[in-house]
DNA sequence: GCCCATTCTCAGGAAACTCCCAGTTCGTGG
DNA sequence: CCACGAACTGGGAGTTTCCTGAGAATGGGC
């Protein structure tokens, strides 16, 4: 892989030996402007790091060498200085993690979807200082709708909406694509988790309880492009 | 192929095994300017891949040997930077093409209508950096039509028009061709989808029903050539 | 274990869209 | 000025797309 790394570009190693996710990961961080590299075992992580100096990992738990956990306390041992965004099946055993979280280090079940994944590692980032950030909230706004990310909370016209995980994803993908049509399938790779099997259709359902939470208020934001997708948009423009 | 490659020339490998497919593809995307080859093997695309380092594939994910999602693995793989366009039936299970939206590339499904399909091309290009946008946007502009790709949406003279999904095609074709004349047949081959079995008739239709959005405005834009075709044009001014 | 929020499927109905047809108008050559 | 073919347009049938309510399945929290 031809790294075009600019400077400043954030260093990401993603780790697992499931060639299918580490590649699923990396085209989409690589797409959202990340500089990635992969390694599919925990020695090859560790050989990797030395020259990569990654500011982040990514790291499956289950390595075929040796566990994650494993390769983060080497690593940080080495005296990298680094945060972690482990990957965990979900039947993992909750306090396996738990007591790994403290240190600005953060985890993500399996299956995910690629929204949550890429929106927990900038908090990461942000948490262990490597994004510098401008202002110094973490909010999505369009027109009266503001979407804030660490508290998890929407807000429309200063009402509190309570959205559940997935209308928060949807509505927040919808937002970082203000104003640009979004395809249902676009939004299926997205929102979903990446072993969603069901159709397109479901996108439809979601849409329709958005409306309803948020599109009660005037003028409605949320619009359907016939045939193409959907679109936030503020209406009179131009 | 004579492949009269310029430097600022795309390059693009058309990869299906029907002929008639990839011929109709290439021919149309040359005639548009973009260097193009064709593979109808997936294992020919990767040969043909390595000396052509093309900055895009049109990729049918049914092939004879392999399928498209593995020969775009593995050309990945072999560090290739190429977006992909894959060309799926429209009956296609939806769990095989998940996932295909992620990384900047898009799908089409088949039939297809080559506006839509070099529409597509393009704006995967361009999010994959390979067309550098010299300032402005996705937009197409006649006199004051303005056209927005990304937005989906038309302006006249500053008011927006709704447009159906083939009346946006058309009007693009149009815009696209402005100043010139296309025949109803060009029209039909470019607009419609390739297996369309009707009449050029149904060009007259929505030339009419473009007409009645966007002609309500002074000067009329759209120009009958009798015995010929189409013209976008401003009034002469002698 | 039970309850509730959430996710997802399905199906009916509404609306938009595509396409064809037929009657009419328009432009051109004779 | 007439005749004829080409183009225009309203109407409408058939199809597709989208919306939404209802309910089953899932899973977490108490």
């Amino acid at each position: 892989m031809t790294t075009t790394a600019q400077k400043s570009m954030q260093r990401i190693l993603v780790v697992d030996d499931e060639s299918s996710i580490s590649e699923l990961i990396s085209t989409s961080l690589r797409f959202v402007g990340f500089d990635v590299r992969t390694a599919a075992t925990g020695s090859e992580a560790l050989t990797i790091a030395e020259e990569f100096k990654p500011h982040a990992l990514i790291l499956d738990v289950m390595l075929p060498d040796q566990n994650g956990f494993e390769v983060c306390r080497q690593l940080r041992q080495d005296g990298h200085n680094v945060g972690v965004l482990f990957l965990t099946a979900k039947d993992t055993v909750e306090d396996k993690i738990t007591g790994l979280t403290i240190g600005g280090d953060d985890y993500v079940t399996k299956p995910f979807s690629l929204e949550e994944l890429v929106a927990r590692l900038r908090a990461l980032l942000r948490r262990i200082g490597v994004i510098q950030v401008e202002s110094d909230d973490e909010k999505v706004r369009f027109a009266d709708l503001e979407l804030d990310e660490a508290t998890h909370e929407v807000h429309r016209a200063g009402q509190m909406i309570d959205l559940s995980p997935t209308e928060f994803l949807l509505l927040r993908y919808l937002m970082i694509n203000a104003d640009r049509v979004v395809s249902k399938s676009q939004i299926l790779d997205h929102v979903w988790q990446y072993d969603f099997r069901g159709d397109a259709g479901i996108v439809e359902t979601y849409i329709s309880y958005l409306r309803k939470k948020i599109d009660i208020y005037e003028p409605a934001l949320i619009h359907t492009v016939r045939g193409v997708g959907y679109r936030l948009r503020l209406p009179a423009r131009k």
